[in-house]
DNA sequence: GTCTATTACGTTGGGCGTAATAATG
DNA sequence: CATTATTACGCCCAACGTAATAGAC
């Protein structure tokens, strides 16, 4: 058995094969040659004493014993990474950094917290993915992950950045035409994800009150609500930080100052390793520091 | 730079000149060469770009890099055997296994359990490091460490394995010889690293109650204090399973039936990391199994 | 036919051991 | 002076790339 290979080098490239979903596309990535992967992975599985990848000309799948694998191989070559990380006099950060955010979240807030990332670390890439539904961490080969609620994977390191407060905002207009309309009655902006028919907002005393509405209308983007709220279709909930600057110069004014939509936890995960390179270590806190201060707890 | 070495076994080959604390003895161990275990670790420090380890002649001493790699490296170096171990077909564990055990438990209660394992997977080795000082977990390069009382280190997981139940007890002559006397005023036989002058025994409730004795003799052995015990001098404080057999045989009675001191509890702790070899994760599930059994907490 | 993975094979360079050198107590 | 780490040097094999082969869509 071959005992010269750098065992770190065959978990690499058995990384970049399964992400790549291809020997030869994972020999380009890595500068080399097609036999040179096809014998790497051949040495790995024969250590191993495990068929990791199923192979056809047209075709590769990771086995059951491959798929973890690579989560194991991820954490290792991260965990290398840091060790080298650590002992860098210089503190310049590089490498690649893949995120995987909320697409609301990701096109908006947090994406202004990565280009700044990006702008203080010059040699540092980021990948930027933006998904709103629940993954499967280990199989992203992503770094961290940013979610709105709760994760769904015991396995990973959650902080929670922030809980964000949501408010029925509207325009003045929109108020002056359904003055003297109770909340129920007005027309309403709902968002998918999070509204259904059946509003629930809390008071000062946290006690929930229930508001059964009928949409004006409903939609998946936050987006699309926020504009027809800002033309006075309707009043919506709508995160504070989202809304902010509208609150500030009037375009859109707190419609129930005394009413607050349930606040929404923002998490980021980690997968479970003890040490991470320092650049996603380091990215992890400046969102943090970011969301300290763009989505503060003022309540 | 050298690129072709394999950085686990650079590893492996650094973590151990530290344990040898020489090179030339690390590669008797390693049935290398002196020069070559010199070059591997040239070839570590230059890839770190820092010196792990300073080195004259006749004396090593690692750096505080080195130090703070040295425990890195065990945890790498034993996330690749677990990730070997999973993939093995035959059950069959091998390699070592170093535990630190408290030295009263380590040489009575827990070696049994050792033993047990032992004859279970008979290409375990064992090293059976006895010593009832804190350690500094990340430097001792074992794998597992049993203690008695909280775990000094936030570092490390922490599994409880028992709340070992205490109750005073002496022989009925003793008993006889003292009749009449209360607790405080018998001879007592007090174990130095947990009691003093002061005991603290509870009732059925729950309630404290603390008595001062002058103790007969007191030692920092809990064999001694058996001896004592069973030899009639005193009645002392002794975890159950210990005189389990004497209690009985009626060799030795307890005292205050209804009073029982602090329960002590038993930890077991491991390094952090996210895998551990499979030898090592069983070896902690057995002895978790055997406190199960003989450290049953049944009251 | 084209893209793929595997096998074949000669090349080469890096790590090895042996031997010599230097350094330390 | 004994023991140790480092440098020097030639050897050698293992991993490489090129090329050829085989297989799948």
């Amino acid at each position: 058995m071959s005992t010269r290979f750098d065992r770190l080098a065959l978990l690499e490239t058995f990384v970049r094969i399964a992400e790549r979903q291809s020997l030869s596309g994972a020999a380009r990535d890595l500068g080399t040659s097609q036999p040179s992967v096809s014998r790497q992975l051949a040495a790995l599985e024969n250590r191993l004493g495990v068929v990791l990848i199923r192979r056809t000309t047209h075709d590769v799948t990771l086995t059951p014993d491959g798929l973890e694998l690579l989560a194991d191989a991820r954490r290792m070559l991260g965990e290398w990474e840091a060790i080298k990380d650590r002992h860098r006099k210089d503190d310049a950060l590089m490498g690649t950094i893949r995120v995987i955010a909320p697409v609301a979240l990701g096109q908006s807030l947090f994406i202004k917290s990565a280009t700044h990332f990006m702008k203080d670390h010059p040699d540092v890439t980021i990948d930027w993915w933006l998904r709103d539904d629940a993954i499967r961490f280990a199989e992203e080969g992503c770094d961290c992950w940013l979610k709105i609620g709760s994760v769904p994977d015991d396995t990973l390191i959650v902080r929670e950045l922030a809980r964000v407060e949501r408010l029925v905002v509207g325009t003045t207009e929109c108020l002056a035409q359904h003055a003297g309309i109770d909340l129920e009655a007005m027309p309403w902006l709902t968002l998918g994800p999070f509204e259904g028919n059946r509003i629930e907002l809390f008071d000062e005393s946290g006690t929930p009150k229930t508001f059964a509405v009928t949409p004006k209308m409903a939609s998946d983007n936050i987006f699309a609500v926020y504009e027809a709220a800002k033309q006075g279709v309707g009043i919506a909930i709508m995160p504070r930080w989202f809304v902010a600057s509208d609150l500030e110069d009037g375009t859109l004014i707190d419609v129930a100052p005394n009413l607050r939509a349930a606040r929404l936890p923002v998490n980021l995960a980690l997968a479970s390793g003890t040490r991470r390179p320092a650049r996603v270590e380091q990215f992890c806190e400046a969102v943090q520091d970011y969301c300290d201060v763009h989505l503060r707890v003022d309540a």
